[in-house]
DNA sequence: CAGCGGGCCGAAAAGGTTTTCACGAACGTC
DNA sequence: GACGTTCGTGAAAACCTTTTCGGCCCGCTG
């Protein structure tokens, strides 16, 4: 089975390339008995476009890349099922590269996605940490998860101090007031920005933190386990935990199961990110904040087409979380 | 910033496009003094060749597409790894595609691919069963993980018998007779491919399976804790448990914890999948059988280069799984 | 000194498509 | 019957690079 050029097609059809190219793509100024012909023509030799020649000419290649340092990891996944929601996956393509948190293979992949003509970029870092710019290219760049470190360019976060807020209200809806906060490296703005929306959103209603103060570690099971053991020691009527992960809030259910502590009936427990196979398989399944990825890569890809089309934005955008519901927190009593 | 072409680099170097292109390939017949100027112009004028139009002439656009059905899913990304390191990245770049298990949206991501002239073809499915062939398609394909159903495609999958072999061996060299085995969904050949392993190298030792047969359920940690309770029930004197998936382990070592059971000097667990955020958290780090995967996407690039250099392959070829030692299994005594 | 071979370089074609522009025919108008 | 429109079609240029082949200049040989 080998390809057909259009040339095959016009042959085929009776008419010149030309005419079987504008009557495949729609223009108007050919006799709809010539188009018909044509089109069966295609069919017929089952006839596809060669792409490389329309972006040579066209100079648009559609596709753009996703560069990342987190494949493995949870965020890119959702922002680049997002992003080939966004892009009819008919209209553009992505390349997917990973530079495992390698600045040079970062650069050799950007060198390669240039060099193949992307027409945009979309780059997503391991961390909500902001990042180094990529600096000038001659396509347009979207940051998404990871901001970048020059304010010219544009960049798309999750607004996690908004979700440490959300995830303390919610707490406190369930009536709670003894509420402690578990999370991982304080070195992650990550960490930094839920534990101010939480004690800010315990600030206004007059309370502070179970245990006096942010129990910053690890984003480990371990960490969560340890963490519970120490608190339960120094603050026994604490009536929620508010995790900064669900792998920290695992840690947590597990001790308080240990300890046959119920969940939520004394004690309630949120957890962050909704990764599924932590959050739903949990006992009970985990109530937790999800970070609305693939909204954002969604996002991202209408950014890069109205960059493509001569709008440029720039600055950070935030955009919020989401509460997930379960059954790891209820209203007490 | 804009791109320059090889055209600029010439007239800047002072020289034809045709020794331009010469000199920067590494043609021989060019004077070392004058690919010097040229190699200094493109540098000046940070020159990188357009791909596309390389492709239109060399009849190989440098791209691979990875046709999957298990993106948010963990079997596709160290495939795709696996894949992307074996290629040269400089060389080739993945087109990454996820038809969410809908075939038609599955056709429309491949006639994308083959116009964007990808010179070839992964396909990941999302679970170890045969999949249909996408048929005679002008680029050469490989099936890795789920194998096609035609002989004549290539298919490239993991060796489930064998991992369910190892797990038992694994345990009886632990010193274990009363053998249990937990696993998910009987529909997959996966579960029904572990078992059988099992179960073959159990009747080698003169055992049998503890609980008298093969625990077939889902695939999620509620039905590994569910099964457990039943078994201690059954046979409250199991002294090893090899769960079909580290998410039924984890059910597995819940029960287990809860029943103050210890683990692994009473009752050893191995999982299967090594999913890294389940088996170093969980409490003890779980042994288990990794699948590879990395390994598979090597593979399935070697052989994609392969075919393209006119040295197709058929059939299907298995590859080993490998043991992973960790804490939830240790000698008796 | 004629002829020859080797070393370097440039002109041009090729790859597949889109788009512009010119051309021819058919038709309507005066 | 001459002329102006409109409609449909085709020739050719353009996109950017690689590769083939011919040509030029030099120095060498006979």
């Amino acid at each position: 089975m080998s390809r057909a050029t259009l040339r095959d097609v016009a042959k085929l059809a009776g008419v010149s390339v030309a005419t079987a190219s504008k009557a495949l793509n729609g223009q108007p100024q050919v006799r709809a008995e010539t188009r018909e012909r044509v089109i069966r023509a295609a069919e017929q030799l089952s006839f596809s476009p060669n792409t490389l020649a329309q972006g040579l000419i066209t100079q648009r290649s559609g596709t753009v890349g996703l560069l990342t340092s987190d494949l493995e990891g949870r965020f890119s996944i959702p922002i680049l099922m997002g992003a080939e929601d966004a892009f009819g996956s008919d209209q553009t393509s992505v390349f997917l590269c990973d530079a495992r948190g390698d600045t040079i293979r970062e650069k050799h992949h950007l060198r390669a996605l240039l060099s193949r003509r992307v027409d945009g970029l979309i780059v997503v870092g391991a961390r909500p940490d902001t990042r180094p710019s990529l600096g000038d290219l001659p396509v347009p760049v979207v940051y998404a998860y990871a901001p970048s470190d020059d304010p010219a360019d544009l960049s798309l976060i999750t607004d996690n101090t908004g979700g440490g807020r959300t995830a303390v209200d919610h707490l406190i809806r369930c009536g709670r007031r003894r509420i402690a906060h578990i999370t991982g490296d304080p070195g992650y703005s990550a960490a930094q920005d839920r534990a101010r929306g939480a004690v800010d959103r315990l600030t206004e209603e007059g309370l502070t933190l179970a245990g006096g103060e942010v129990w910053f570690g690890m984003w480990s099971e371990a960490w969560g386990r340890g963490a519970t053991r120490m608190l339960l020691e120094r603050c026994p009527d604490v009536d929620a935990i508010f995790a900064g992960s669900d792998e920290i809030a695992r840690g947590v259910l597990d001790v308080l199961h240990e300890e046959r502590i119920d969940v939520p009936s004394r004690v309630a427990v949120i957890g962050f990110d909704n990764w599924s196979v932590l959050a739903v398989n949990s006992r009970p399944p985990l109530t937790t904040i999800d970070l609305n990825l693939e909204h954002l890569g969604r996002i991202a890809a209408q950014r890069l087409s109205a960059a493509m089309d001569g709008t440029a934005a720039s600055g950070v955008e935030t955009f919020p979380v989401r509460l997930i519901t379960r059954e790891s927190t209820a209203p007490l009593r």
